[in-house]
DNA sequence: CCCGGTCATGACGCCTCGTCAATTTTCATT
DNA sequence: AATGAAAATTGACGAGGCGTCATGACCGGG
């Protein structure tokens, strides 16, 4: 048999075997029904026989894809820090100043939050006040990164010689709890939540921008 | 029967009922037993069987008192919020400055932390990657308070006029991320993690006290 | 066409959940 | 003291979730 007739890119490209196509299919299969079910349950609540049973699968099959539900919700959250990490990383590289740097973290950050709100409303609601953060390896990675860069800031002159530990904190502090303070209003807002920030950081509270319309908490205009 | 007799304050302390006596001590009970279990298991795999376990009771008495794990929870928690809360309102009322409004909240707010490391860590420690917060109703209170002292400090001239809502959530932020991050090093330094922030909030990065020694993650002079 | 390996299935044993009828304990009254 | 009603404790129970595993279906190569 001629091997390289039967791997060659355009056959692999068409027909992966259907054995790689179902595996791949029922993955996706799982993630979305979970994306759905914690949404809707909330993820405290949520079993795993919920899931599956938002699913055509049996529940031994969940066992052939993922450990626990904690698992399932730690590929739904690395999904979003790969997505999210090298954006941040590119834009902070391309930083000329701390400005740039700050701003450009928080702006992308809360653009993202604001679109792939389905995703982050998925922890945020549940029955009782739970609030869930999974700091999986992927997420605290994003943050290891936020420190080097920092460092490496710090190293160009760019920052003064901060501790690039807490000050990492302090930032991925605020942005998840401005993140959250922004979901609930409206119109949803991400410039004005990244410039409230980065003017924060940038001078502190007498830099702030003026609360111009009173009453944001409810009213809107 | 005279009624003063058997109700006099002094009968009344001495023996409040043995009712109320065995209501009180089992609900404590439980509490420890859950403080206990919690650190030891973790919050998100810790089953309320496994705190009536730790007990002498049984599993239904567990019932007459909590709800749910999740309101034994909440107790622990208020209990924590309920101390520090008053403190917190009075030194901001006592405020003069801007400055001492947030480094007496970063100071008060990171030294309980630092006492009550037992309490925190109960949360924090989990098999998974898991990182679970309660926003008891109690909890909640507290930060809004924090708001409208912030508002109230507005009105006097103190601040600017800030969107308070999104500053209560930067200074939220900033204190339980900085918080946890503070509980990780040795020696313990409340007093270093409160001038950071504070120094951040008075006038941003640049304000940042210097990192006097490098390192400061892992190494201790 | 057939065989070896891989994966889906769903029943199983174990455990937790929250409830509830039975029982014990407390307490006011006689 | 004796009594009876109210309150609290107990542990057994049905429901249902958990993770496993023997079974069988299905794919893919020979």
């Amino acid at each position: 048999m001629d091997v390289s007739l039967l791997k060659s890119p355009l056959l692999r490209a068409t027909s992966p075997g259907k054995r790689e196509q179902t595996k791949v299919q029922n993955r996706q299969l799982i993630l979305d029904a979970a994306r759905q079910v914690f949404a809707e349950l909330g993820y405290g609540a949520t079993t795993v026989r919920d899931i599956i049973r938002a699913t055509p699968l049996a529940s031994g099959t969940f066992y052939n894809y993922f450990k626990s539900k904690e698992e399932v919700f730690q590929a739904i959250r690395d999904e979003v820090a790969i997505a999210i990490r090298p954006r941040l990383h590119e834009e902070r590289m391309k930083a000329k100043t701390v400005e740039e740097f700050i701003s450009c973290s928080f702006r992308t950050f809360f653009e993202y939050v604001s679109d792939d709100r389905v995703n982050f409303r998925a922890i945020r609601h549940s029955a009782d006040s739970t609030r869930v953060r999974m700091d999986t390896p992927e997420v605290i990675a994003g943050f290891e990164e936020l420190r080097t860069d920092i460092e490496s800031a710090t190293a160009k002159g760019l920052f003064p010689p901060v501790d690039a530990d807490y000050l990492m904190a302090a930032i991925v502090g605020v942005a998840f709890e401005l993140g959250e303070r922004m979901l609930e209003r409206e119109p949803q807002d991400p410039v004005a939540a990244a410039e409230f920030a980065t003017a924060l950081f940038m001078g502190g509270l007498r830099s702030l921008p003026y609360a111009a319309e009173m009453g944001v908490t409810k009213g809107n205009a």
